[in-house]
DNA sequence: GCGCTGCATTGACATATATCGATACTAGCA
DNA sequence: TGCTAGTATCGATATATGTCAATGCAGCGC
């Protein structure tokens, strides 16, 4: 087969990491959990997001397990209940993985 | 039951066009391609990626599908071939996405 | 036209994921 | 000790996703 083109260098990085992250933002119910956490000015206990959400409390539990699991979120438990809060480089793990991804190309 | 707590208030915005943008980035081979795109002075032959990619060609083709219908690429043929290069505003989109998931909270 | 080549689409299949019901675990309370 | 309540885990199931083989389509050269 005859070329198209100079063959282009492929970045052979390994991504399945970063896949990962992304993977548990992936979900529109997850993502409605970290925005609540987000704005929230302290934690946020499990019930309300049952509350809120229109799903069972083993897939609200599934959910949290996932953004845990991701370190997107950290959870406490004092007593019956069990208070989530976002993991303070949340933001800054996702900016980094995006920069590492899609470096800014130098404005024209 | 009694509250736990003063309930916290759970974000009501539809994250479903987010969490489609996320998912589309939720695989290592669709990141290995961004991330080459990203890289590339300019666009991308298909065939670079069927060569260097541990997939069949159709899989390929599949993922830049995906990368297509989310708007993170855009593609021209050329003849026999199809060229691939990323969209102008693929790291923006991501970006104001990921603003208005978790905003930057003010430093302390 | 015919054949060849690169890419896209289709169909099938295996795995992964979201969801729920049932159950286990933990903490508080009588 | 038992009972109740909130959360986590387990098992099952339906759907979604990644992958490939087979096929279709577009463009080039004969």
């Amino acid at each position: 087969m005859q070329r198209c083109c100079p063959p282009a260098a492929v970045d052979t990085t390994d991504r399945t990491t970063d896949a990962a992250l992304f993977k548990a933002l992936a979900d529109p119910h997850r993502l409605t959990m970290l925005a609540t956490l987000a704005r929230a000015d302290d934690e946020v206990c499990v019930c309300d997001f049952t509350g809120a959400l229109p799903l069972g409390q083993p897939t609200v539990s599934h959910h949290l397990k996932i953004l845990r699991e991701a370190g997107l979120v950290t959870c406490e438990r004092r007593g019956t209940w069990v208070y989530y809060r976002i993991a303070a480089d949340a933001r800054e793990r996702i900016d980094s993985t995006l920069r590492f991804l899609i470096p800014q190309k130098a404005l024209a």
